[in-house]
RNA sequence: GCCGGUGUAGCUCAGUCGGUAGAGCGAGGCAUUCGUAAUGCCUAGGGCGUGGGUUCGAGUCCCAUCGCCGGCUCCA
């Protein structure tokens, strides 16, 4: 009988005190922890693994990610759709998912004589906008957009919080475009992307590209061409990559954008890829200049790759600490004693006329144990007021931000917030 | 899914050789109205993931099952 036997060694006592401080402080930045002090997200074994309920603080910063991202992409023409979560098996059949990934997707569900599947990707339904009416040259390239919510089965042993999980929603978006319109195409959504990511705070990641399989359809044209755009728009960005030689899908080439989380591990977010199947498949085309059918190239594209996982390598980064534009609350109010409610009042009603998120904590506690909740559930400005405030119309600040005054007027502290909310850091 | 580990109160965790479950925080109540990280006192709360089994007796032992943790494979 054979029993194996884990260790790690060490050369040198400095080298397991790092370790052993490193693996403290991944403890601290684990988004599981982080989500469940505070109060972002829950799993519940009720409801089932990989499943994701987002509670009310959550949601809060779930919903300004997803304003965040619209307001982005309408900038660039996107168009923003909705798309049902489940589809008849004929759709599945013709996007090729069930030859090629059922074993990813959730079972069938019949229904009359047909069988229905929830949606692993949002891809088909896209495909089906684009060929609800006919599509000329002259209005691409087309950019579908869609906060997709998919559903996949991953097995029970790959499930990790936020990270990998098995109902997910991708900020997926569909281009479908000319052949001239490739380079600039894929420019621009390299520029989003990488823009994306910056003010995010994001800019430790690993690029890859990954290039032409053996088993490959699309020509040899279409390879080419794809694949230089994406060196060429790395290139002129000045992003170094890795090539991953014939890694990419059968279908075409793509990049791929993995962040850190706390323990090192890389996860996978943004993608862009080129599909040269589904255009096939779903006999797309657009009416050229020349009054035939052309197909159109299709790029399939992620900027945060999941919500999920990209919220989970975000709290991870700032170990819960969000910038001020992210966080559900931004301000915590203070008041000393129950004579500063109505103060405190008055700060909150011109706060919220500026939109700030403030709310004031009036539970009956001692000042110091209002300010230790506060600090603990990490909300960047606390507000304190007492009589001295209160008769000079300020505030006293606490925060962490750096180069904020401890105290100042009431107009001085929206000048601030405003300013910290302008900065994406 | 596989290998290994694990599952006790809302949370974090203790529970000895099998003898009938405990702490801190939190929650509720009362008092306190207070100048920058925990005010004091009182009270309630679980039958130990679930289902079987062994035993006079099971958080404690055995089997199964579910969830979780770490890794493998795959991915957003």
């Amino acid at each position: 009988m054979l029993q194996r036997i884990y260790g790690i060694a060490f050369w040198t006592q400095k080298e397991l005190e790092d370790k052993l401080k490193f693996y403290e402080e991944a403890k601290r930045r684990d988004h599981r922890k982080l989500g469940k002090e505070l109060e972002f997200f829950t799993i519940d074994e009720m409801v089932g693994p990989g499943l994701i309920i987002w509670l009310p603080k959550g949601a809060v910063f779930r919903q300004i990610v997803e304003d965040y991202l619209k307001q982005k992409h309408k900038e660039l023409n996107y168009q923003f759709v909705y798309t049902p979560h489940v589809g008849k098996s004929t759709l599945w059949e013709t996007s090729g998912h069930l030859s090629y990934y059922k074993e990813n997707m959730f079972p069938e569900m019949p229904i009359e004589n047909e069988t229905y599947y929830v949606k692993p990707m949002n891809c088909p339904f896209h495909m089906a906008i684009y060929k609800s009416k006919i599509r000329s040259y002259k209005e691409l390239p087309i950019k579908i957009a869609e906060l997709g919510t998919v559903y996949r089965y991953e097995m029970s042993g790959v499930l990790h919080g936020l990270m990998r999980v098995r109902g997910f929603t991708q900020d997926d978006a569909h281009i479908f475009c000319k052949q001239d319109d490739v380079k600039s195409v894929i420019q621009e959504t390299l520029n989003l992307a990488f823009e994306v990511l910056q003010d995010f705070g994001f800019s430790d990641y690993q690029i890859f590209i990954s290039t032409k399989p053996k088993d490959a359809i699309g020509t040899e044209e279409n390879w080419e061409i794809s694949e230089s755009a994406l060196k060429d728009a790395l290139e002129n960005l000045g992003k170094s990559y890795e090539i991953d030689e014939g890694g990419g899908a059968f279908y075409g080439p793509k990049i791929d954008i993995k962040i850190k989380d706390a323990i090192g591990r890389f996860w996978q977010c943004s993608t862009v890829q080129f599909d040269f199947n589904l255009p096939e498949r779903f006999d797309l085309y657009y009416v050229g200049e020349d009054n035939k059918k052309h197909r159109p190239y299709i790029i399939h594209r992620a900027l945060l790759g999941s919500v999920e996982r990209f919220s989970g390598v975000l709290l991870e980064h700032y170990a819960g600490a969000l910038p001020v534009w992210l966080s559900p609350i931004q301000v915590a109010i203070i008041p000393i004693a129950d004579r500063h409610i109505e103060y405190a009042n008055e700060v909150l009603k011109l706060l919220k006329a500026k939109n700030i998120r403030a709310y004031i904590d009036d539970r009956p506690e001692r000042m110091n144990a209002k300010i230790r909740d506060n600090e603990l559930q990490k909300i960047p400005f606390i507000a304190v007021l007492g009589d001295k405030e209160a008769s000079s119309n300020s505030v006293s600040i606490r925060t962490k931000i750096e180069n904020i005054p401890v105290s100042s007027t009431l107009e001085e502290f929206a000048n601030i917030l405003d300013n910290s909310l302008i900065s994406k850091r």
